[in-house]
DNA sequence: AGTATTAAGATTGTAAGACAATCTGTCAAT
DNA sequence: ATTGACAGATTGTCTTACAATCTTAATACT
């Protein structure tokens, strides 16, 4: 046996393809926090009968994308300023141990890639292509989570992503901020690279600090108007 | 206003008590990691309807507890050691970091309650009473959790604690693990009191690592036979 | 005998229809 | 302005249905 690559073909029912959707929906700005979503629209929307949505709308409560109330129905989560901040510490805590663990396992072929990615990052700011940026940025991250080899911190930290997704979006949309992710995304790539995972582990937290300023900008401004 | 408390009564729909039953089911051990549940039987045993039943597997398979693969059906989650040493490395990261911040805003009243707490579970202990030994570390715990004021990290660590329920319960129920584990909560407890967070932190972090070695003598052992 | 093939039965995925319980919003009455 | 009552909308739940797929067992073939 090769490797424990999952071979499995995942048929696409239809309720993934509903998740699917709704998330990227959601994602979009389509669906607004505190939307109240109403099944049979969403049925007539997707096409599909209400029990498939009704149970792919229980899959996008327990990622905490939406929230049902009993019989009020499902709204999209409403993100408060202090869960967010609560995100953003464990992002820090979650990140900078698997940049940490990253930096004594990178090989000389995991840093050449990472590399690359890095620099279709800084393409991607140059261009000012804000849903590049959030791909390639995670691409990044992603490859630092395969490195450290627990896939937990990696489910964790998705599902994470996924609640302050629109933040990500905006605060990276704000002047100057892409750019400085940048950096500070070299700064964590340099130590890996030198295997220092303290410096590394520093490197992971600020950036996710940094983020999180960032973001309470947005996160201001959306609040205003 | 006197606190956040929330005041919203939930009623109690019939799926939050699926829900409710099936977890119970598999935490007691009635479904074994690897069943396959056939939705029929879970309708008679429930007396209620396959819609219903459907969209509480789907709740929990997004709590890991289940997995539903399409055209196969849902079954118990198979946790492999891997996936446990993963689950307790974060369950450290997490819980130390709980248990630092814990130390610096622990007040007199805090430190009271959880004295009272933790003489509960000695009791238990010298009880043998393997369940309510389970239940009153929680209660210890989540009152750290409720002290360092981040519901995520609480809510992640309950996920995951979920997942190595089974584990917890055999591991607590080797002989003499449950004395040890009273005397590693009593070592963070005093270093909350002095408010040194570092030791409790490092406190919190050892009780999770030598967990996780009683858990792997049960693993080892369930794995025998 | 052992393997490949096929067919029957069981189970899941999805849809449609139905109805009681509950919520929401409106309008009248106090 | 607040309360109360009512109509309409929406959700929670059940029932029935059927095609797609999986599983298993029986069958045929080498």
């Amino acid at each position: 046996m090769l490797t424990d690559i999952n071979l499995r073909i995942a048929p696409n029912t239809i309720q993934q393809q509903i998740i699917g959707k709704l998330r990227q929906a959601i994602f979009s700005g389509m669906f607004k926090p505190g939307d109240k979503l109403v099944e049979a629209e969403l049925c007539n929307l997707l096409g599909v009968s209400r029990p498939s949505v009704r149970e792919a709308l229980r899959s996008l409560e327990a990622e905490r994308l939406i929230s049902i109330i009993p019989n009020q129905g499902p709204h999209i989560s409403i993100l408060t300023w202090e869960e967010a901040t609560e995100i953003y510490k464990v992002r820090a805590l979650l990140e900078g141990e698997a940049a940490a663990i990253a930096a004594e396992r990178a090989t000389e072929r995991d840093i050449e890639a990472m590399r690359v990615l890095l620099k279709a990052f800084g393409k991607a700011v140059r261009r000012v292509d804000t849903v590049e940026e959030i791909d390639s940025t995670t691409e990044f991250y992603e490859h630092i989570f395969r490195l450290c080899g627990n896939r937990i911190i990696e489910e964790m930290i998705r599902g994470l992503l996924a609640r302050i997704n629109f933040l990500r979006v905006s605060s990276m949309s704000l002047p100057g901020r892409a750019a400085i992710s940048f950096d500070e995304m070299k700064a964590i790539l340099d130590a890996i690279e030198k295997k220092d995972n303290a410096a590394a582990r520093l490197a992971a937290v600020h950036h996710v600090e940094q983020a999180r300023l960032a973001a309470y900008e947005s996160f201001k401004q959306s609040q205003m108007k």
